[in-house]
DNA sequence: AATGAATGAGAGTTCATTCAT
DNA sequence: TATGAATGAACTCTCATTCAT
């Protein structure tokens, strides 16, 4: 699928590249001084690139907001999957999700910070981002719900009450404190608190 | 103890009223608009007083998000100790806590999407916000583990994640689709998930 | 002479009293600060009245400051004439009236700041303060003349040049480096200056 | 020495002009009305762009004053400087000095009255002009007095006394009515003046 | 593909002044 | 004679966006 810039014209490498440069500013700024604080100018100096150049590759500020939205999102899904491909069984597999998920956001701290304004920058974005990460939750919920695996229940609920978990112990744990990774104690206690919810 | 306004003047009665409907105001435009795009303008035309007015009794509109979410942390912890209270044991008590939180938010829907936006505006008083709801439950949740009334553990990862739980659900279920409650199926997958979690 | 209130009405011991306070208040203020920072809130606060109070004795901030500027004139005028009065002839005059002139000014050192900003506050007002202040000399010094007292001239131009020296080395010398009184070294030229200028 | 806008960045030959034209117009409106009641849309608008393109080039209000009064000053010592070169012995460079000071503030009246205001504006920058145009002065009575040239005294006393005359019977007999040089008869008197002071 | 000067709407904030008490 | 809450016009400054080069 190919990527373009404003006037619709397909990117070469080197436009490509400045795109991705684009990007990951935005993410540092976003993650730094949130939406609103985050003015175009800031986003260009950090990429090293001219005010103007922004335009060529974003219609506008509220665009690069929710492509980065939809970039991380889809990362971190990745991420997450990757590691709960491991997993023996669901509540297993649930576990290195949640440790797939705080590897990511600990070299992406910003996404913490950015999805808590997505709200009123483009609820829409805010939306797609949990029900992209729940979906598939909820999928491999049901299946192991058929299978006996995890005790009967409502997936779609559940889903959001794990992911609500994972968000604010991050937030607390992680992106508070400046930690690398998650105190082991609370780790433990969410595994605890994993095998409670779904054990048969 | 007495409420002064920016200059340091104790409020009388007249201007305790206007404060309160700058208040009321400034809950309802950071709720419908969010921080960002809620203007002064915006706040004093809700509140039916000039634009000057304002600055008689907040110095900023920092200042007043800051304190309109004290105000608010401070009536939704009151109605979750209302509600709680009549629990027989912590279990019952952490449900009917619920109920106490998501009654509340039917009323003040502006509290999830203030509290969004509050890690930029204002960290230390978004802290404020979830140390002073999680307090309680820490204490509570300690003195049943001592008592064998629910499970020993972590009560501080606990209360975090229950917290977590709560505005998550409540976001989903009430704010997105315009509920004045809770849907049935929400409340009792929640139900057997507190059970699951804090039973012995 | 009576003087009144904004309402016209005469104003009793009481109200003479604030509004005498007012006036010191004001040159405190303009002179810390300058007319345009000066706010009737500093002047009010400074003065230990309420901020409406200000309007029952001088109808604009504008209306102060020439009052102020007036008050000071007649003041800064009068100590020159007494301490130039002790003179034995008009260049021993013109050297006393600087000492007195330098020795207002050092309990008074606002008097050269609020001057600077009057050509903009109310140019009537300057010129009436610069006029009032040669006046006497230019008569003096022209009795002088026909005396035989002091060289031929142009007593209009040689007493805005006194004038002029005077308030630019007083602010120099005293305003800017703090000083109580003039240096004797600065003193001793001007004393030479003098009757250079002056002698026949 | 190159000039930056005040994002750092080195003017090219457009931006130049355009900060070149926006320090005339702020040599007017300053002159005109002041520095306080001169607002950036007056001072944009008198030199025909947009509101925003004065914060490309200066940072505030009180920058442009700052650098506005630095320019003139060292186009007034200039023109002084120039006028003063032909001068045979000090005396006479004085007195040219004092003529081509009052035919650059004939084409620059605006600055009897920025200066006034700059006691409050920027008192370092109202030393700097001060210090600046006596600087040259005490440099060179110091040397007339050592060749005899000049009576002896104390050269920086004398300098700022001299500053004085000039600045007060300028803003006196051309500013104030609206001259274009200085009536003959004040010239006269402040070439006796000048003799008197100087001569051995 | 990139630049950077220019724009102008709209933000937060101050303060001289008024007026009901 | 005094108060202080209320007003609203006017200010400085920011920044998303456009466009000629």
């Amino acid at each position: 699928m190919s990527v373009t810039g404003t006037d619709g014209r397909e990117l070469k490498a080197k436009g490509l590249e400045t795109r991705r440069r684009l990007l990951d500013a935005a993410e540092r700024v976003f993650g730094d001084v949130g939406f609103y604080d985050a003015s175009i100018v800031k986003i260009t100096e950090a990429a090293g690139v001219a005010q103007g150049t922004f335009y060529l590759y974003f219609a506008s500020k509220q665009e690069i907001f929710e492509e980065l939205v939809r970039d991380l999102n889809a990362r971190v899904r990745r991420a997450m999957q990757e590691a709960a491909a491991g997993g023996s069984d669901r509540i297993e597999a649930e576990r290195l999700g949640f440790r797939g998920y705080f590897r990511f956001t600990a070299d992406h701290p910003a996404l913490y910070r950015i999805i808590r304004q997505a709200e009123f920058v483009s609820p829409a974005t805010l939306q797609y981002h949990y029900d992209k990460i729940t979906e598939g939750y909820v999928e491999a919920l049901r299946a192991a719900m058929e299978r006996g695996e995890v005790a009967r229940g409502e997936p779609e609920v559940l889903a959001w009450a794990l992911m609500a978990i994972g968000e604010m112990l991050g937030m607390r744990w992680m992106l508070w404190q400046g930690n690398d990774e998650m105190p082991p104690r609370v780790l433990n206690q969410l595994d605890d608190l994993l095998v409670r919810v779904l054990q048969p």
